[in-house]
DNA sequence: CGTCCTTTTGATTAAAATGTTCAAAACTGT
DNA sequence: ACAGTTTTGAACATTTTAATCAAAAGGACG
């Protein structure tokens, strides 16, 4: 008998293997217009031994967005982990959300409404709100307790930022591509979120 | 009765902008991932419209190719009437052919063997292989007539050189895809060309 | 070697996509 | 209303493509 957790270790190899190129492609032709072929012939197995590791091609392009989105929630991890400036963590974050959702607009970047990519990503999206809502919660109560926010409703105030967010994100999805100059847009709204646009 | 030439004008002002377009799309996605409905939607026409200004998908694409090609040859033709010293004529041609087949190979740049967009570009490479080494040649004389080369046979020096880029160009239309550094290749083949050449 | 498990594959199929044709419609200027 | 130009939707034949499956190949181990 084979041990379990060489053939298990060989199987999941070959099965990263097969996201990472098929990230490759997915993120260059979009899901409609790459096919099981086109990944089989770049990892050089036959198009039906990609059946052995997953059971669809829906199947495989779910299990690419959600390593991307594996690595995002990484790097956001470790963006508020930083001992930085409350302000600018919270910069960092939105710019490093918006710099991996650039790459994650690529998937479905085809001309034509990709019905099913955009289903995954906006899925995506929605599962991860919440998760989202608690990061910014955890930057603002840090940002009171270094004295340099003033809060009273972290929920609220932290909603309010996730969906201010969401609106930075919606040039990157839908097909915006004229150049908005993102980084400067995200400070205008710091600024705005920051200082408040009242005069004192 | 319409007058002909307003209408033409029309036709080949839609002609073009289709040709824009498809342009667009084939260098994005290469010949055979490209779909007329692709197309057809992105310059907001119904598919089969396209057939009133192309008898077919192949001739649209050969039609977005020579026009390419007509681009290069006028920018060619700029290089050569340029008044720079002959080496640097030399490089430049050659640099400017290089980067415009960069941008050609686009057009088949996908990963199966995209045999009617090969079967194109090596049609088109034999036919102006010809004019290629009659713009070098020209090159060459003017650098004898400058007192910088010393040449004795014009056409086999020509024929030598061109030989040379379709050798540089080789990387670009096969699948090397490895950054190899052209400039840097360029200048190391020049040099060997040139000390090879030059009156001393 | 034979056994058991894992992995790969070629043949097959059903459904969808795609290039192409064509006759009819829409449009345009007179 | 007319004539020429341009657009289009429906229809069709052909390929492509995702998916299935049973069989084969590979590999560890007694």
């Amino acid at each position: 008998m084979q041990v379990k957790s060489e053939s298990v270790n060989k199987k999941d190899q070959n099965r990263e293997n097969i996201l990472k190129i098929a990230r490759e492609i997915f993120s260059k032709y979009g899901f409609k217009k790459t096919t099981l072929d086109d990944i089989a012939s770049a990892v050089r197995k036959g198009k039906s031994s990609l059946y052995y590791y997953f059971k669809s091609k829906e199947d495989l392009f779910h299990a690419v967005i959600m390593k991307e989105v594996e690595i995002l929630a990484y790097e956001l991890e470790i963006v508020i982990n930083r001992n930085t400036d409350p302000v600018d963590k919270l910069r960092d974050y939105i710019l490093t959300k918006l710099a991996t959702f650039r790459g994650l607009a690529n998937f479905y970047h085809a001309i034509e409404n990709d019905v099913t990519a955009v289903g995954f990503i906006e899925e995506i999206k929605i599962r991860y709100e919440q998760d989202e809502i608690r990061m910014i919660k955890r930057i603002l109560i840090e940002g009171v307790r270094k004295n340099e926010f003033e809060i009273y409703d972290f929920n609220l105030a932290a909603i309010g930022i996730t969906t201010a967010i969401k609106g930075l994100e919606m040039p990157l999805t839908a097909g915006t591509y004229g150049e908005v100059n993102l980084e400067r847009t995200v400070d205008i709204i710091l600024k705005i979120m920051c200082y408040g646009i009242m005069k004192r």
